[in-house]
DNA sequence: CGACGTGTTGATTCCTGTCAATACTCGTGG
DNA sequence: CCACGAGTATTGACAGGAATCAACACGTCG
């Protein structure tokens, strides 16, 4: 069961920690007035579930801190990790009452929501949040589509080399051409990294072991991974350019 | 060389088969004059090449008729197609003005172009027009996940059994619970079917031939294909729900 | 210290990829 | 109308990578 958070019940949008990356980053004081009264926080303990396929999600909102995952489940008990939200990522879909996914809490999570109904009367009156949800959802797509990439015809050791880059970029921070050594705090599991990455458990573990015999990696604990050679991962990685395209 | 196709060139919208579905769907007369204003039509043989990845693309457009392929092509020579376009579907991005992807005809195609910038700065100004490229990029994000499932977690067999069914679905039209049998032409080649399901050719024929040989479907030249059990085909897609879920 | 969850390692199997040969389609031209 | 040929599709033999099944080690917490 998801609980009202005290300490987080009436944050200012203002000093919000998301507040330039999420889906209100352009609005203005006012749109974010009316968001404002609209919204509420929720927190979710490491492992919870916050909705279950089918099930019906009466708000949708922002991860604040934290990590969730989108997965799909099949009968048989496959299972496909269809997406990892980060916070300032969004959840939840304007114009749909039912989730298409199970959304689960992967670390200690605080959703900033929205009564979907009230968002969606929101959405349709203003411009700004249209556009960011826009911006937001075709990055997404984006990245999906960059996904098919890894999952189609990366072998399992590209695979791992790639979450290993993604997380170190997204969570690493500092890392830069100039720092050779990021440590990074991987905030799943091997068998979350298998959902993800369409692989077993088994199989990441012995492409983590692999890594780390070939002097890419060190790993720490079963939480700590530090990249000693960014050059050499991205390669492992099976990675053609360092950036994408220029704009 | 793209060229433009005299035939179309003044076609109106209010006569275009695509109109109902395609990202002007919710325009009115108005917003759709000011978008015929900088529209005009490209055709493209099968096979040509529209857009490589990374090179400028100055136009973003809708599908009118015909088929067009999004894929990745990595140093190495493995592709993986991560979109499949098809009629009202819409081609290139806001606010980008580099193709991420290589955009090949893969049927011969009619493009309803846009040059970009304006359409940029209608998009701004005309929040319906905005509203429907967000439903259409969400739709497009879900079915994006769903392939994550397809590519991670299915069998050859079920991948091509699942393809089968999309492609029945959209191209079959007629298609109902009351008629058991439906006739497709497929789009694609072996090949392309390889690509899009991340298989090789002839793990894709070899497929076919297992659904042909357990009578679920019946194969008339190179692109007729016939479903004779469409509930077989769909067990065999590994297909939880007929339908997805209620709204 | 002991136990359970998590991670590692090993042996074996099986699916799909690879390489290779053959058959089929369909358009072209004799 | 049929023969030809290039592209496309099917089929076969074999190899390889990841899954599966099964122990075992680690480390965190009671």
């Amino acid at each position: 069961m998801a609980f009202q958070d005290p300490s987080l019940a009436h944050e200012a949008c203002g000093s919000c920690p998301i507040r330039a990356r999420a889906v209100c980053a352009r609005c203005d004081e006012d749109e974010l007035g009316r968001l404002e009264r609209i919204k509420s926080y929720r927190s979710y303990a490491a492992g919870q579930t916050i909705v279950s396929a089918g099930e019906r999600m009466e708000f949708v909102g922002s991860v604040v801190s934290g990590v969730a995952a989108l997965s799909h489940t099949m009968e048989d008990g496959r299972r496909q990790m269809v997406g990892l939200l980060l916070p300032s990522d969004f959840a939840g879909r304007p114009g749909r009452s039912r989730a298409a996914y199970d959304v689960i809490a992967i670390a200690d999570l605080v959703l900033c929501c929205f009564r979907r109904r009230a968002f969606e009367d929101l959405l349709a009156a203003t411009p700004n949040l249209a556009r960011r949800l826009l911006d937001m959802a075709l990055d997404e797509l984006d990245a999906a589509r960059e996904w098919h990439l890894l999952l189609g015809r990366k072998t399992a050791r590209e695979k791992v080399a790639s979450l290993l880059r993604i997380i170190a970029r997204r969570g690493g921070g500092a890392a830069g051409p100039g720092r050779p050594a990021t440590t990074i705090d991987l905030p799943l599991t091997r068998e979350q990294m298998a959902d993800y990455l369409a692989l077993t458990l088994e199989t990441v573990s012995r492409q983590i072991t692999g890594l780390r015999r070939d002097r890419l990696i060190a790993v720490t604990g079963r939480r700590g991974v530090t990249v000693l050679d960014m050059a050499g991962l991205a390669q492992a990685a099976g990675e053609e350019r360092e950036g994408g395209y220029p704009v």
